[in-house]
DNA sequence: TTTAAACTGTGTATAAATTACACAGTAGAT
DNA sequence: ATCTACTGTGTAATTTATACACAGTTTAAA
């Protein structure tokens, strides 16, 4: 009881706990009419030679968003990504070094322009379908998994597909991308009816080509 | 540009940056029909004075989960609540003393049950109405907002409803908290034909005395 | 104890949203 | 030139959500 108490009583002082913050990220890309994830592989210990998602440390002077932007610099060069904040994990041995706090975002990148590099603790990096996530290093399984119920609810309740497709698209290609991250098939008519009458999307009156049936290429409307 | 790579290629040592992780809870309460939110006015500075969410520190040893359960127990003395996390904030000025990044809960609560008290950093608690929140401290309106968003949310998509009410409640009890939760009015008829093909109330068979009509009391059914 | 007031409990018709489904036209491949 | 694979389009059927009224029960007041 006297612990309880002592924590409800307790105000921050300048000699307050602390406790290292990390920031860890699930990065999809579309890749091959199929969603991916971007796993690293560890090349130190603990976990050494696990996969496992990226991140770093949230450091002095930088809010948590600010740290995972450069952990998405430093691993594709992509700057001013929209990311979502997905959930906040603090089991106490979550970490063998010692205690770290983490808070998992995701965001939405295309894979064919941003060529990701490895470096440094860093040995290799992939584009991993999100159907068969091996065993991650840490808790980073269940971080994947919460990361693409989010995403997914997301996508239903705000029909958000942020960076996952170039910048002219077919509808074919956004079906194709939405039917890929909600893992179930879509009536091509309705999706289409529903997808147009959201007025999101910008006809370009250009057309695809390449494809049979010359299929309109659409952009994202600027608000 | 040095500053981003550093960010990602840092691994955690012992010696790993560290920062003061707190938990805020908006504990929410339905009480003369309206719905509430447990304030506490802080009687120490910064903020002195100050109406807040009631709130505590991560300390060793504990998860956020088990912090905010002790801020829970040491206001109301209640225990084993269901609790939801809410964000995680992080700004790096949002603390006047030291960086201190803040995970808010909320939890449901039956105010009748559960007198609240007041103690040591904390000169005052009273359930407020959650339509006129006044100036929190720190930046605990946007925490407040915040979860009032996510229990409307997990309302709407799983009907959960808690501690709110009593053991044994009647239809119109669990409408009037709808309503008042998602500050919209609901058709009764509708409502009542919805909530019970839900197949999560129990009919108790008893009727509740004292209120015109004789309506019967239903339970939340144990799975 | 009678009456009035306030509530409970119930079903159906209408509107809105979602789903299922087929064929003609166009571009690419041979 | 022809075949193939794709695009683009509308309507009917189903499901879901909404609107709405009256008879029965209990309490409170006369």
């Amino acid at each position: 009881m006297t612990k309880e108490l002592e924590t409800l009583v307790t105000t921050v002082k300048p000699t307050s706990y602390e406790c290292t913050i990390t920031v860890d990220c699930a990065i999809f890309g579309f890749q091959d009419n199929e969603l991916k994830i971007l796993l690293v592989k560890r090349s130190v210990e603990p976990f050494k030679d696990y996969w496992m998602l990226p991140g770093g440390m949230m450091t002095e002077g930088m809010t948590m968003e600010e740290s995972v932007s450069n952990v998405l610099y430093g691993l594709t060069g992509i700057n001013n990504v929209h990311i979502e904040q997905v959930k906040c994990y603090s089991d106490v041995d979550r970490h063998p070094v010692k205690r770290v706090v983490t808070v998992c975002f995701y965001a939405l990148v295309k894979p064919e322009n941003h060529p990701v590099i490895a470096k440094n603790y860093v040995s290799d990096v992939v584009w991993h379908s999100v159907n068969e996530i091996p065993k991650l290093g840490f808790d980073h399984n269940t971080l994947a998994v919460d990361a693409l119920a989010k995403l997914r609810q997301n996508l239903k309740e705000n029909l958000i597909f942020g960076e996952l497709l170039p910048e002219k698209f077919t509808l074919k290609e956004l079906q194709d991308l939405y039917e890929s991250i909600l893992d179930e098939s879509l009536d091509r008519r309705n999706f289409r009816k529903k997808i147009l009458q959201t007025d999101l999307l910008l006809a370009t009156n250009e057309k695809k080509a390449g494809v049979k049936g010359g299929p309109e290429l659409y952009s994202i409307k600027k608000k």
